[in-house]
DNA sequence: AAAGTTTTTGACTCGCGGTCAATTTTAACG
DNA sequence: CGTTAAAATTGACCGCGAGTCAAAAACTTT
């Protein structure tokens, strides 16, 4: 009995399954979840629709996968962001910078993330795909709050004021909270924003502000720590203007 | 030519459409907006699927019209709580308040809500209820902006800080993000969130102190200030505990 | 009561997510 | 190789549901 080329084959199916998932993506930022019609992937991938859904149980399995694909990268971003060197509140600042620039980075990524807070979503997605993502969520919120505990630690927050997983949300909050409002198109015409990216960073400092996150705002010159940020840990982030 | 009935018609045409919406709002929050069924809509009506698209373009355009009575009953609330006697931020609160009586009150706005951002869904609406829509998020963000501009004239905000726009758009933006954060299952569980409204609130003050809105947080009694607002604006908001 | 007008209807189309029997491709063996 | 067994792939097909429109019903006018 000779060893049957199973991974050549496990191989292949891994390099079929990011083919997937590559068209999926570009054909749901294009046209959206609705207008992603499987036939189309199909005819895209130059593979039959019953071959993808050897792969996924669900056009919902799909787009969490590919959800869950730009998520990690997202953990990752974090995960690099917690690297910096500084002040607590610095790298809290590290990783408002890490999502400004994830962000500019998967300008759509939110939309689809948005269908997947609901229910009926959720519950045609696969396990598999569900736990991938949980998963990827997790690393994301360890490490915010892996940088709130070194700021107590340090003592940069006030002892007492609130669970250091309160902060976690409330950082996590005012950021997808800002996010979505600088979406909205009316809004934005109504409420004069220009820069989304501007908006959610002033949210998130009036928000550290309102936690006595120390040193506050104004008693540190925080520009200069965007530049460290970027020049030591983001080098890509071309979208913040120098000096 | 004696004058044809078109009042009655009229007026008989204005409660069908207000009949549809009814069994639309029931349907919608039983089953989401996917399992939102025309078919079954029609039969519940008791007319058929023809007359629903003498009222409305698509499906779309019968949740946004669904949505945006309930932001009506929002905007509502929101000029209510402006009419508080107080401190600014007292009324700024009430604000909160009212955002958080309008969340108890109707549980599964947000989840519909969340879909009209997103463009496919938006196209497929009527200019009619877009329009509509449109109105009724003026009149949110207006009483909001009332009380922002109260605020610089009393002194009880930083001049120069930030435009009263852009502080509207923060509030508004840390209660949008602290909602849906809260909705989340799986962070509930993680982050160990038991109160919604109360994690929403506390991001609302975060975010005030941070602006310096005075009186701050720790300068003033604002449970006593909630017990008013429930006695004087909204007797009917139960879900807040007495004392 | 007949003719004209408006309102209402529900059978129909069309497109899509999802399935599975049939077909093709690949592996196994003499 | 040729043959057969197993695995992989396919695309015709199904059911469902949004949206349409010719025909029927209801109503108005003369």
């Amino acid at each position: 009995m000779s060893k049957p080329p199973t991974l050549r084959k496990e191989r292949e199916r891994a390099v079929r399954e990011e083919l997937i998932l590559t068209h999926a993506r570009r054909l749901l930022l294009s046209n959206g979840f609705q207008g992603l019609s499987l036939d189309e992937l199909a005819r895209s991938i130059e593979y039959s629709k019953g071959t993808i859904y050897l792969h996924f149980e669900s056009k919902e399995d799909i787009a969490l996968a590919v959800t869950t694909e730009a998520l990690r990268e997202r953990s990752n971003l974090f995960e690099r962001a917690t690297r910096f060197q500084g002040l607590s509140r610095e790298r809290a600042r590290a990783i408002g910078f890490a999502c400004c620039h994830f962000m500019v980075t998967n300008p759509d990524y939110f939309n689809i993330d948005m269908m997947m807070k609901s229910q009926s979503f959720w519950d045609k997605a696969s396990d598999k795909q569900r736990e991938a993502y949980l998963t990827q969520s997790g690393r994301c919120f360890r490490s915010l709050q892996q940088v709130v505990l070194a700021a107590f630690e340090a003592g940069d927050l006030p002892a007492g004021s609130l669970p250091p997983e309160q902060i976690s949300m409330a950082m996590a909050s005012v950021t997808v909270g800002s996010h979505i409002m600088a979406e909205i198109p009316g809004l934005k015409m109504l409420a004069g924003i220009e820069d989304p990216i501007k908006m959610v960073r002033n949210n998130q400092d009036l928000l550290l502000d309102g936690m006595q996150w120390r040193p506050l705002l104004r008693d540190h010159d925080y520009d200069a720590t965007d530049q460290r940020i970027r020049a030591e840990i983001f080098p890509e982030a071309t979208w913040l203007k120098p000096g």
